[in-house]
RNA sequence: GGGGGAUUAGCUCAGUUGGCUAGAGCGUUUGACUGGCAGUCAAGAGGUCAUCGGUUCGAUUCCGAUAUUCUCCA
């Protein structure tokens, strides 16, 4: 069967059952602090779960990408060694909200895995919670029950807390599960050891294909469980293992969802899969992680140094380093892979397709600089070798320098080490490694307290703020956070006209007012869907009725700019073409930034052309619609422009300037028509990435700033010109006239400085051959080294002593002519240091000059004696 | 968010106990050789050593701040 078709079945099935199939959320999570991406199919239904969303449909089921790249479930650096952990991974799922339970999850799964998929009963084994008894809790017999009626009570085990019962976080919902295995090993080998002794052993064939939760508690804050009214069904399938196990191979790369992928890497580097263990694992490093920066990337996540985006660049670089270390590539090769995923993939994630182009050149471009810095690595690498010649031993300081400066993959420090006959201190390097995460959570900690529960409240924060800008709000709950010393406190209000940061417009801030007190709301921020206002001090009329107030003018200032943005988004559209998709947008009161795909750098005239476009339309003046709960279908319809890596509802709500130029789903605020906009002025243009561009611009006020300060600057320039018509050409002739004069003034210099040094020798004396000066000089001090080499390139045989006085201070020079150098008495360097005691100074230099200062300028006689005595002795 | 590094010619980079007249390769300009191209040779142009402050007789070099950027950790 094909991987296609495994999944299709698998949605028919539950299509069948009466379930909605739903999209799979973006990978990239984007308002939960707790999660950077989604790990498992349950995540976007996490609101749902905690109450916190209402249910739309009581039956889903999905396919959700899912990406574990930490913590208990997968480590990235295992990734590839193994034939079954995958960063990226397609989990299968059905859910069940409120609605059917044990029962149903229990004989469908049964079914589809028997039935549909045609495994042998014979080879599966499932798991039910054993109990616990720290948490008084019994084991789940209701589960086992269900069992029974289709398989043989033998093969029903018994599992710990550990493997079956299932929490989400520290709190929430929670409950048992119950899991699937099934044993694909050969008969001989189950005779000799049960199957049933190797589940959840982490036995490569015997392994766990389906988890199925029962979600009947919710964990409290004070780690009691409390039972839900409403129990829920959540199920995760791994798509790679059920492949794998359905198309009768021993390993998830063997099936027809990697097979292509290797194919293509044995004929980019002319190796072939399985010879090789070390080979093999670099494939499968490298067609596993492929997929995880594809796909990401796809979902709009640029690869960069902070949070999710530099997750995905270590993902690519332990790729990239694995082709480079065993199968040879000393270039980018990784983005070939893509269209090869295209091929396959486009039909379930069209989004792959859609942005193929620039997938392929972020990651080319981000395989590129990497290999650069291997390079920087190697060189460094070899710099040390060379200075420490004698060591068997890296160093691990160095190592971990190696490292953490230059991103200088460990591996590739000891596998370079190994080829020269060294080791590496590792344990060094770890102890660099460990101070330094110790730095970083020190530096990240963050105290939240409790929060303390005010008034209960069902479901959502109510948002006003679309429509108004002050109302009465209560508080749900508050808590105190303590970050870096500073402490602040979090408030959930009953209902807010607080917008909260979304969509790349910033949170509003504003006040909160009850009685005599007034708290200052700094940011607003969305948590899930509970609207969080960061405010500066504890609130103390807990149960007062506060008026919450947004500051009206920044709310003002930043509707311009998103609104703006929409604008500007269809005019790069117009001007650039279609290709154009939003990739990043930053709306405050101050200014708009937005990173979109294009290819090449925006020409002068481009950026004129959107500016005048936008502009046009705010003289228009018009008028903004704004639609809610349109279904996503018809938001389409209407050419809506949604983003990749968003998550969208089926109700959405479309914002639209004229429904010929601008339609976009968005939450954000807005002007009522674009006349208030005023002015929109680009202010700069440039690339962040390959294949993304970012435009910084400003509006209204802003815009009316910035124009006023160029104009002051321009006509400030031709007042100095005289009021000039044409102050560009007389800047021009400015400049040229200075570098000719320059050009004169410096010939003129060379020529005097000759002639100074001509002179200079007239007065000297000779000490045997040598011609030997001495004397008080009103050669300005960063002169006379000129006038020494200058003296240099005309004469041979000479050493001259200046003195230059200024004041108390007095600097000393001394030049050899190179002649005399040679002759190894003759040192510059070494008659400063012993000339320079007698005016109280110190210095130094070379053998043929050397200059110093001192304190004392009624020594120069002395100094000077003393140089004379010093020739005298050379000679 | 925290640590570390980098910033020198159009580009890629050298430049260690603070004083070498700031260099190399590529690119560029000019000239010679050639019918032309390519090539070879020769000569030249091109630098506020990121910005601002400090230490010092003297800072590209040491220290601090800022900006930009790379990198590791969270």
């Amino acid at each position: 069967m094909k991987s296609s078709d495994i999944r299709k079945h698998f949605l028919d099935y539950f299509e069948s059952k009466g379930h909605q199939i739903v999209p799979g959320a973006p990978i990239v999570v984007k308002d939960d602090p707790t999660l950077l991406f989604i790990n498992a199919g349950m995540n976007q239904f996490k609101d749902v779960f905690l109450g916190n969303s209402p249910v739309q449909y009581a039956r889903i089921a999905d396919t959700q990408k899912c990406l574990r790249v930490s913590g208990k479930h997968n480590d990235l650096e295992e990734v590839g060694h193994d034939t079954y952990h995958h960063t990226l991974f397609e989990m299968l799922g059905n859910w069940s909200f409120g609605d059917y339970f044990k029962k149903e999850a229990i004989s469908w799964a049964w079914e589809l895995l028997t039935d549909v998929y045609n495994i042998d009963k014979n080879n599966l084994y499932v798991t039910v919670f054993g109990g616990d008894e720290s948490e008084g809790l019994n084991p789940d017999e209701e589960a086992k029950d269900f069992w029974k009626q289709h398989i043989d009570e033998s093969r029903i085990l018994y599992g710990s807390k550990k493997d079956n019962f299932w929490e989400m976080g520290e709190t929430g919902p929670c409950g048992p599960c119950s899991e699937i295995h099934v044993d694909l090993r050969s008969d001989e080998e189950k005779k000799l050891i049960p199957g049933k002794e190797l589940v959840n052993k982490d036995h490569p064939q015997v392994i766990e294909i389906w988890n199925l939760v029962f979600i009947q508690f919710n964990r409290m804050a004070n780690k009691q469980l409390v039972s839900l009214p409403h129990k829920h069904i959540d199920t995760g399938m791994g798509f790679e293992r059920l492949t794998m196990v359905l198309q009768g191979v021993r390993s998830n790369y063997d099936t027809d969802i990697f097979t292509p992928l290797i194919a293509k890497l044995e004929n980019l580097s002319g190796k072939k899969y399985g010879s090789d263990e070390k080979q093999s694992i670099a494939m499968r490093v490298i067609s596993d992680h492929i997929r995880a920066v594809a796909f990401t990337i796809a979902d709009g996540q640029l690869p960069s140094n902070t949070g999710a985006g530099y997750v995905i660049r270590r993902i690519l670089r332990r790729a990239v380093r694995y082709g480079f270390t065993f199968l040879g590539f000393e270039e980018a090769f990784m983005y070939h892979l893509v269209a090869v995923l295209v091929a396959q993939m486009k039909d379930v994630f069209p989004e792959i397709e859609k942005q193929q182009q620039l997938v392929e050149m972020v990651i080319k471009e981000e395989e590129q600089a990497f290999l650069r810095t291997l390079s920087q690595g190697v060189k460094r690498f070899e710099q040390y070798l060379e200075s420490n010649s004698n060591t068997s031993v890296i160093d691990g300081e160095f190592a971990f320098e190696l490292f953490d400066t230059f991103g200088f993959p460990i591996d590739l420090t000891q596998l370079m080490a190994r080829e020269k006959g060294l080791t590496v201190d590792m344990d060094g390097f770890q102890r660099g490694l460990a101070a330094q995460k110790e730095r970083s959570r020190k530096a990240a900690e963050q105290v939240t307290d409790d929060w303390v529960e005010v008034n209960a409240q069902e479901g959502v924060t109510r948002f006003l703020g679309y429509n108004s800008l002050q109302c009465e709000a209560q508080i749900v709950k508050f808590r105190k956070v303590e970050q870096k010393k500073k402490i602040f406190y979090e408030i959930v209000l009953d209902q807010t006209p607080f917008y909260a940061e979304s969509g790349g417009q910033v949170g509003d801030i504003g006040v909160l007012v009850a009685g005599s007190q007034t708290l200052k709301v700094l940011s607003t921020k969305k948590e899930n869907n509970l609207w969080v206002h960061v405010v500066d001090q504890a609130p103390k009329e807990i149960d007062a009725v506060y008026i919450a107030k947004v500051d009206e003018y920044k709310r003002r200032l930043t509707a311009n700019n998103h609104s703006a943005t929409h604008l500007m988004h269809a005019a790069l559209r117009q001007v650039l073409g279609t290709h154009v998709e939003q990739k990043g947008s930053l709306v405050d009161a101050d200014r708009l930034r937005f990173d979109f795909a294009h290819f090449a750098k925006m020409s002068v005239e481009e950026i004129k052309e959107v500016e005048k476009i936008v502009n046009l339309k705010i003289r228009e003046n018009i008028s903004g619609n704004i639609q809610l709960d349109v279904p996503i279908d018809k938001a389409k319809e209407m050419g809506a422009m949604a983003l990749f890596g968003e998550k969208y509802g089926d109700k959405v709500r479309v914002v639209t300037f004229d429904p010929e130029y601008s339609v976009e789903l968005c939450g954000g605020t807005h002007v009522d028509a674009t006349g208030q906009i005023g002015c929109f002025k680009i202010l700069s243009e440039g690339a962040i990435a390959a294949g993304v561009r970012r435009i910084e611009a400003v509006t209204a006020d802003r815009a009316e700033e910035y124009i006023n300060n160029q104009m002051d600057t321009l006509s400030e320039i031709k007042e100095l010109f005289k009021g000039a018509a044409h102050p560009v050409q007389s800047v021009k002739n400015l400049i040229q006239e200075h570098a000719e004069f320059q050009k004169q003034l410096e010939q003129l210099q060379k020529e005097k400085a000759l002639q100074n040094a001509r002179e200079l020798l007239k007065d000297s004396v000779k000490i045997g051959n040598v011609s030997f000066l001495a004397k008080k000089s009103a050669v300005d001090p960063g002169q006379v080294k000129n006038l020494i080499h200058q003296l240099r390139s005309i004469e041979n045989n000479w050493v001259v002593v200046l003195a230059m006085e200024q004041g108390e201070k007095v600097n000393l020079a001394v030049g050899i002519s190179d002649d005399l150098v040679q002759n190894n008495k003759f040192h510059a360097g070494n008659m400063i240091r012993e000339i320079t005691v007698h005016i109280k100074g110190g210095g130094g230099g070379q053998s043929n000059f050397a200059m110093a200062g001192g304190k004392d300028s009624s020594g120069i006689l002395k100094a000077l004696e003393a140089a004379q005595d010093m020739v005298k002795s050379w000679v």
